[in-house]
DNA sequence: GCTACCCTACTCGGATATGGAATGTCCGAGTATGCTCGG
DNA sequence: CCGAGCATACTCGGACATTCCATATCCGAGTAGGGTAGC
């Protein structure tokens, strides 16, 4: 029960994208030369987003990546799932359907308490992190550290 | 972000010992084979609800695994905190610490809103689990399907 | 018949393989930019 | 001076290694129970 390395950085990278200038790109490379993480594999970790339509790429000097859509409308469940995969991380492979004289009709996933009781706990993470935006992160990151935005977009134009 | 399989095995184990009269183990054996697990595994995982203080053991004949204290005081989470480890999914690692010219004094991780967040959203997921107890779980699958307690009973007492 | 001892079989416990996913690296495909050359 | 064409460097994109952890297995340590022999 361990997230990937790459959610922390995804989501970072987010804010930092919901803080450039519209219209211009923020390169992986660039970013992970100022959060010191290896470039490649960060580059990855954004191809993912892309392929779930957080974000948009752009080929060629002067490229990046950029939100896919207002920061407003990206939630960090968005970014989450598009790392971990949609698919719950309770795995529930009914056992109770494998008891001897177990009637096969019957949906064993469905009507166990104990997926039930993991899926609603799962639920309501996934709800917690539904309610928060790029944007509002952004937003508060800004107000309680204003300077920090100043740095971050300096540093990621300079690639200029 | 996937749990590990032995979860749904445990938690329907905790049942069933919850569900044996009060002094009796249950080996590992008997259950593996009743959910055809392999059970050698099954064992292990076992032996870390040991470690954790769920369970206690019995070596020898008519030996194996009971519940450490009632039903009514071991919930989910326990179970899960046991198999998994007791700390977070989410990984925070600091990268805002990583930027150039970063503030060496500062907590990045106590202070970083994403962090938070991630923390908040795993809080919410505890909760939920920590508000399920096996004696609950139990009393429910009794309630709701009576004939399996008398089956799962009989079998496991049948390796006698 | 009763008791003490020993032997056996059973179960946990941890050390030991294995596979697959997460992590990390590298090179090719495609493109915007800027330079060059001709009109 | 202006515009079209081309060379170039830059960035993403996916294929290719490597490391680590979940999964699975095996054998030794310890124990309870039963059988046996002696009193």
């Amino acid at each position: 029960m361990k997230t990937g390395r790459g959610v922390e950085w995804a989501v970072h990278s987010c804010v930092n994208m919901a803080w450039t200038p519209a219209g211009e790109a923020v390169n992986s490379a660039r970013l992970a030369a100022y959060y010191k993480l290896p470039g490649a594999y960060l580059n990855k970790q954004l191809q993912a987003l892309v392929h779930a339509g957080v974000l948009d790429s752009v080929s060629g000097p002067r490229g990046g990546f950029h939100l896919a859509r207002r920061p407003e409308h990206i939630t960090v469940l968005d970014v989450v799932l598009a790392l971990e995969g949609p698919e719950p991380a309770f795995r529930c492979e009914g056992i109770l359907g494998n008891v001897p004289d177990a009637d096969q009709e019957q949906n064993y996933v469905r009507t166990c308490l104990i997926s039930q009781t993991m899926r609603q706990a799962e639920l309501a993470w996934r709800q917690a992190l539904a309610r928060q935006t790029i944007a509002g992160i952004a937003d508060s990151m800004e107000r309680r550290f204003p300077q920090d935005r100043v740095k971050a977009v300096s540093y990621l134009a300079a690639g200029t």
